[in-house]
Order: structure tokens, then sequence, then C-alpha cells
DNA sequence: TTGCAATTACGAAGTTATTCGTATAAACTT
DNA sequence: AAGTTTATACGAATAACTTCGTAATTGCAA
């Protein structure tokens, strides 16, 4: 099960997706015009081409197409993410995480949710 | 002060340079052979590129130039992590680092390392 | 100082990603 | 059923990245 990885482009789309649920071009469109400057044919094209690589699934509905997200939000983001720690920290998720907390200024209140995360998976993992 | 991002195969020369110090294109090439199938001519381009962009700086001895980063390794590690954390985890530094402890299988004294990083951060952000 | 080996410079071809114009098709309206 | 609107399909142009062949240059060695 080889997942193709998301260009940029295509991350956008599954991002509005994602938080949308089953939606057609149209609706894709006009979201992403609100940031970007960006075509209909544009990102019709896009949707195609992720439909042919397995990135999203379709259903004909009338004339138009409700495309789906053919994989989960968690997945593309493991797989994102453990590209980045190959490539940029040697392999080391922990070094990726102590840059990720020394660098992006984490409140005090994110802080105390990611220890008591580390501590419920400490007790999962032994004794 | 805006610095290029750097592509998958100028990341891969960084690390090198990184690692080694101040190096030729034929040490740098000799190195990326060991991975992948790179031609002398292609590492000798990129890092012609590299250094116009600003990437590395080079300096003559003899025929041949000493490469350089022209830029440390933890900012580029940062800027590939927000970059990460804006088009993928929604701007949540928060929600990547909760996916970067959930799914590598961090071990028990990964995990205390980070724990007393995150208490040194809280010892010196309050109070 | 000529010739050889190593290195750089340059240009162009190949690849992948992005963009959009135009043509075709489908469904609704009158 | 002809015309209008809305959507899809297709093909091709542009752009960014990667690749490498060939030519020019440099320094060394004979």
């Amino acid at each position: 099960m080889n997942l193709p990885k998301p260009t940029n482009s295509e991350l956008a789309i599954l991002q509005e997706l994602w938080k949308r649920g089953p939606s057609t071009v149209k609706v894709v469109h006009e979201a992403l015009s609100s940031t970007r400057d960006i075509g209909y044919t544009t990102a019709l094209k896009l949707m195609q081409i992720m439909h042919e690589k397995g990135l999203l699934t379709r259903e004909r509905q009338g004339k138009t197409h409700i495309y789906q997200p053919a994989v989960s939000q968690e997945r593309i983001q493991n797989q994102l993410l453990n590209k980045l720690v190959d490539t940029a920290f040697q392999g080391s998720a922990l070094k990726l995480i102590m840059q990720a907390l020394g660098n992006q200024s984490t409140s005090t209140d994110e802080l105390t949710q990611i220890k008591s995360f580390i501590e419920k998976l400490e007790g999962g993992q032994n004794e």
C-alpha cells in the first residue's frame, strides 16, 4: 500500500476536504480562491489527477462529482513528518521534537499538555 | 533576509556539508554516490546553483572550490518545520509534536529527555 | 612549453508540478 | 428540441527541479 506523496497544491486541497467533508470542485475552488489566486479548471485538473493517483475518491451526482479524501489526515501527516525526520533531522524524531519545542514559542499551557501526554505514553509502554 | 527554501537535493548536499565541514564537490559527490546514483556534474551544478542562491559560500583554492553552508542547520530545520506546521498541521506546532510523539515509537529514555527539556523551558518562561 | 588529468562552466534535455484555454457533455429552462 | 448554464475532459504551455554531455580552464608533470 504505497500512497503517493501529495504535492503542496494537493495538500491544500486535501486540507479543505478534511475540513469540509465531501465536496464538489466548485466548493473547493471557492475555498482555495480566498487565499490563493487559482483558476477553476486548475483546481479541477488537480482533483482529477489526485483521483487518478488514489488520493481522492469521487462519486457522480447528476453531472457533478463529489470528491472525498481517500486517505486520512493522520496518515498524510505521519508520512510528511517521517520524510522531514529523515531528510532534515538525520532520522531522529527526538531532534525534531526538541527543535519544535524550542523554536515555536510554545505556551505554558501547551507544555503542560505535552507533558501529560508523555506521561500517558510512558504508562502504556512499560510496567 | 529571506533565505531560499532548499529543494530535496539541495538539502542532501547541505547535510553533507554540515556533517563534514567545508568540502570540495568531489568529496560531496562521493558521499552522495554511496546512497543515490548521481553524476559528478550533477552534483557540481547543484552546488553552483546553491552558491548563486546564497545557500553556500565558496572559496577558490588552486583550481578547485571549497564549499561551505551559508546557513545554519538549525535555521533550515526551523524553516522546514514551520512550513510543515503551516501546510499540514493547521499552524499548530502542538499538533505536530503530539503526532510525532504518538507515531514514532519513542523510547522511554527519549520521553524522559523530552520531559526534562520541557521542564527547563517552563523554568525559563514564567515565574 | 606541451600534454595530461582534474575541475569548472555552460547549455540543453528530461521530469514533475502547475496552470489554464478550449472543446465536449450533461441537465435544466423555455 | 433549442438555447443556456454548469460541469467535466483534454491537451498544451509554463515553470521549477534534476540530470548530464561537452567545452573551456586550470595546474601540474614531463
